[in-house]
RNA sequence: GCUCCUGUAGUAUAACUUGGAUAGAACGUGGGCUUGCGGAGCCUGAGAUCCGGGUUCAAAUCCCGGCAGGAGCGCCA
């Protein structure tokens, strides 16, 4: 859906590749020089000093020479050089009416862009281990995935929701035998109480060689098929799990199909991989000195080998050690094969569970099911944090040396930076997470939205929470999203409860306000849109709101290719701005003539349509009153 | 040692990928508004690109060299 925004763009590039071509120049590097201007008309366009050189005349000569051959532009009133800058005056009476047209057809959760049409890309987020509650550092990676994962589905991308579960690790181990042997009873939700097993077991390991040995056993038990370790741990990791998703769904955030690591194992995944790569010649097993006995990958076939690599003794890397067991890299590049559909019908699927409270179904890898498609992508997008930079170029380089360039660039790893609480880490092993997990987030940011909803609404009490609810979440997301994902967090108290200035609150605010307006108004919605005189909304600050409004498509393509949630906070921001600055600026329902308080009405509709579905984007609700 | 990431007002940040006109918003701060179509508001002032070179008509943005913080470079996950 093109935005009129877009519109215009498109159609002031090609009058100006007009003019250009019939002042007998030729055009180069047009795209990029066309975007919003600050205060020189509204949208401007530099080509004449990228013209200049070649022309060897001055910028300003060219300009003007280029605004006086341009032929007439959809949307836009007039067209003047300024100083080597052609600069593009809007129509603003054609501008809203097509802007007010396109809000109409913008829906939360609907496709506002067709970049994606066709194509199926999965999306893997957060991939918590199952021994533990989710704390703030893995809030983050929720909270990316599902964002990118709404702003794909937006763009029109078939959006498959996965989530790796690693159930065969050291820490689920350490869990499991704390679980057996500490003869603690669970009680409270049950992730939270085996990750307090999980930091008593770490420290006692630390301490005792027995506890340590014990561990140990247990860990390879656990990845013996049929051992009677193995089934326990995966009923206690799929009973964390459960408690896990417990949070996710009050964060409102959703999955499509669950993969185990243990399913991983138990489909040979892992063999069938390592025969393809053999296969192809570019992996065997060593027997030089340094890797004897090791399962290796040669990337020496690689064109453009990054510096990193020069760690790497002879640019390979051991993929099966001499003790038979995996690397990471190797389970990651089997794992790969199957969301690329180079190993088919990998898995095997059941119900986790049957109705999210999103309505939908969560899937599962499982030993006993039915086979489902699942995976078969031409893209994957990995939510990991930078750390996993390394093995992620790895994976890549991997599939480039085996002749899958197009896998190799399908793959994106969005690296995100830390949480840290000032100055410490969060690593799971010291439990410095404790105190700070998402579900004691949510709650003390529950309780001051509480705290401080208005009283004029008569709510009930439930209608109350679920609005308290709604900011809460607003807030954190706000607050988590609105930082560039490279960029780290240091967790404090007080960053996370903002609720004033650029967060979600505040914007909520503002959608609440615009949803009054139109309540009062007891205006009819459906036509609202249609046909309002839009030379009564042509004021500065009516303009300014329009035209952000105007952009929603572009936003959201923009967010999507660069895998970044904050272009829509930012977005957002400005929305609820230029709504604020509107709605003081002008009156509405007290508009002296009967048309104006239409025009405006459909102003105020147009950002209340524009703001829910930014809002969804970002897994939230906009609501009504608060 | 090598590689990568980060460095923007007092604070925490946007813009860097794709160079473009006056570096955008927020909190805090100085001054002002106020029974409002919802004050979780509005108006207004002061305040920033780590340092040094280079490329360019134009540099927060690109290149080189520093400085500071962090991470990565295993038969660890």
């Amino acid at each position: 859906m093109d935005s009129p925004y877009g519109i215009v763009v498109k159609g002031i590039a090609a009058a100006v590749t007009g003019a250009i071509s019939e002042l007998g120049w030729k055009e180069t590097g047009l795209s990029n020089t066309i975007g919003a201007s600050k205060g020189f008309g509204d949208i401007s366009c530099s080509v004449a000093f990228k013209l200049a050189k070649e022309l060897k005349k001055s910028p300003k000569e060219i300009a003007d020479a280029i605004a006086s051959k341009l032929g007439p532009v959809e949307m836009v009133a007039k067209a003047e050089a300024d100083g080597g800058y052609v600069n593009f005056y809007l129509d603003r009476k054609s501008f809203a009416a097509a802007t007010l047209g396109y809000a109409a057809r913008l829906e939360a959760g609907k496709a506002a862009s067709d970049l994606g049409k066709g194509l199926k890309v999965i999306i893997e987020y957060p991939s918590v281990n199952p021994n533990k509650p989710w704390h703030i550092g893995h809030l983050r990676n929720a909270l990316l995935g599902d964002a990118v994962a709404n702003i794909y589905d937006a763009c029109g991308y078939e959006v498959e929701r996965e989530d790796f579960i690693n159930d065969l690790g050291l820490q689920v181990a350490e869990s499991l035998w704390g679980y057996m042997n500490l003869g603690d009873k669970p009680e409270g939700k049950f992730d939270t109480w085996l990750g307090e097993e999980y930091v008593k077991v770490s420290k006692a390991i630390g301490e005792n060689a027995e506890t340590k040995a014990g561990v140990g056993k247990l860990l390879s038990l656990i990845e013996q098929d049929g051992t009677y370790e193995s089934k326990l741990g995966r009923e206690v990791s799929e009973k964390c799990v459960m408690a896990q998703y417990d949070t996710s769904f009050k964060y409102g955030i959703y999955h499509d199909v669950l993969v185990w690591e243990s399913d991983v194992l138990g489909y040979k995944l892992l063999e069938k991989a390592m025969g393809i790569l053999e296969k192809a010649n570019i992996a065997k097993k060593a027997d030089d000195q340094e890797y004897n006995g090791c399962f290796v990958i040669n990337l020496n076939e690689v064109k453009e080998l990054p510096k990193e690599l020069q760690g790497l003794k002879e640019n390979s890397k051991v993929l099966i050690r001499s003790d038979g067991n995996p690397t990471y890299v190797a389970k990651d590049i089997a794992f790969h094969m199957w969301k690329f559909g180079l190993i088919p019908s990998a898995f095997k699927y059941s119900v986790f569970l049957e109705r999210q409270p999103n309505g939908k179904t969560l899937y599962t890898t499982s030993k006993d099911g039915r086979p489902m498609d699942f995976g078969g992508v031409k893209k994957a997008i990995n939510i990991i944090d930078v750390k996993q930079s390394f093995p992620q170029m790895i994976l890549k380089l991997s599939f480039n040396a085996l002749g899958r360039d197009d896998i190799a660039d399908g793959i994106e790893h969005l690296a995100y930076g830390r949480v840290e609480l000032e100055g410490e880490s969060l690593a799971g092993r010291k439990g410095t997470w404790e105190g700070y997990t998402a579900d004691l987030l949510l709650e003390e940011t529950v309780k001051k939205a509480l705290s401080l909803i208005g009283t004029r609404f008569n709510l009930t009490e439930s209608e109350h929470n679920r609005i308290a609810r709604i900011i809460a979440l607003s807030a954190i997301k706000f607050e988590f999203l609105k930082i560039a994902p490279e960029k780290w967090i240091t967790f404090s108290w007080k960053w996370a409860l903002n609720f004033d200035g650029d967060s979600g609150p505040y914007c909520q605010y503002m959608h609440a306000r615009a949803s009054r307006l139109i309540e009062d108004s007891r205006a009819d919605v459906g036509s609202l849109l249609i046909g309002p005189d839009c030379t009564l909304i042509s004021g500065d600050n009516e303009f300014r709101l329009l035209k952000l409004i105007s952009q929603a498509t572009d936003m959201v393509e923009k967010a999507c290719k660069e895998m970044r949630p904050n272009v829509i906070t930012d977005y957002i921001v400005d929305l609820a701005g230029a709504f604020g600055k509107f709605y003081d600026s002008v009156p509405v329902l007290k508009a002296k003539v009967e048309d104006e308080k239409k025009a405006r009405l459909a102003l105020v509709l147009g950002f209340a349509k524009s703001m829910k579905f930014s809002l969804g984007l970002l897994g939230l609700e906009a609501i009504d009153r608060m």
